[in-house]
DNA sequence: TACATTTGACCCGA
DNA sequence: TCGGGTCAAATGTA
């Protein structure tokens, strides 16, 4: 496949550039002055990162680990996307205790397309997640859990996340996301030049997904794990991304320097 | 007290 | 029919 390796560089650096801007702009509590405006850079940052997994996806090799279904450049910021989650009424009867319970499990099930998979050695990823559910997996030893954005009663994000620990050994996260975050973006405490932020909301968060939630015997091991800085946070979810793109076989050429940070 | 997690029940769809 | 996704009561935690 051709892939236009300097386009994925320039967007992927327009990308990270936003998200500095955006962090600027939030931690100095600027208001919307008709220059630009958070949701504009909000949309700047992701319509980049879909950019590129766009241009991946459309060259698809069937090798790819980051696949974003029917997440093209234009719809990806449209907040649209969300899936129809729950059908609420099927029409069929339902027992009295029932009625007055309110139905459960009352639902349509999620089409994979509209979801976003990905493998990453972290389930960290910025917003706050509330678990609402965990499955034992038909010939599978780690069960799957249910996350959904912790923001979902408050600003209706309709966010969900699928995390299952992968049997290989390699210690990664099978992770399925459905929807777009319609909540505020994760953590603006993060300082993107490397320094300590002084709000660093995210790894204080007690919302944020951890490895406890899907596997709560890595508890300890998890400690030793845990990030110790907002920047090393940042650095992490860029590396993770970067390396969902290496994988790409006509990328291997790139290195991480390749991308300019201002 | 408020919010998060656990867990069994319930339902859909393959 | 059964595996998987979600609900919601019970429980835990700060």
């Amino acid at each position: 496949m051709e892939i236009n390796k300097k386009e994925l560089v320039e967007t992927l650096t327009k990308g990270r550039n936003s998200a500095k801007k955006l962090q600027n702009l939030l931690r100095q509590k600027v208001k919307d002055d008709g220059l630009v405006s958070v949701d504009d850079l909000v949309k700047e940052i992701s319509q980049s990162f879909y950019g590129c997994l766009s241009v991946l996806n459309s060259c698809n090799s069937g090798e790819i680990s980051r696949v974003p279904v029917s997440a093209h450049l234009n719809s990806a910021c449209s907040g649209d996307q969300t899936p129809e989650v729950y059908s609420g009424n099927t029409g069929k009867n339902i027992t009295p205790a029932l009625a007055q319970k309110g139905r459960r499990g009352c639902y349509k099930r999620r089409k994979t397309i509209d979801s976003r998979v990905e493998v990453s050695k972290t389930v960290e990823d910025g917003y706050a997640w509330r678990k609402y559910g965990q499955k034992d997996i038909l010939n599978s030893n780690s069960p799957r859990c249910y996350f959904r954005c912790t923001h979902k009663q408050a600003h209706g994000c309709k966010a969900l996340k699928q995390v299952q620990m992968l049997e290989d050994g390699s210690n990664k996260f099978h992770i399925i996301c459905f929807g777009q975050h319609t909540c505020p973006p994760p953590n603006v405490g993060l300082d993107l030049d490397g320094n300590h932020s002084e709000n660093d909301n995210l790894l204080n968060s007690p919302s944020t997904i951890t490895r406890n939630h899907i596997d709560p015997s890595l508890k300890q091991e998890d400690l030793s794990n845990k990030v110790s800085s907002p920047a090393l946070v940042w650095k992490e979810i860029f590396l993770n991304e970067f390396e969902c793109f290496k994988n790409v076989g006509s990328l291997c050429d790139i290195s991480f320097d390749d991308i300019v940070f201002s």
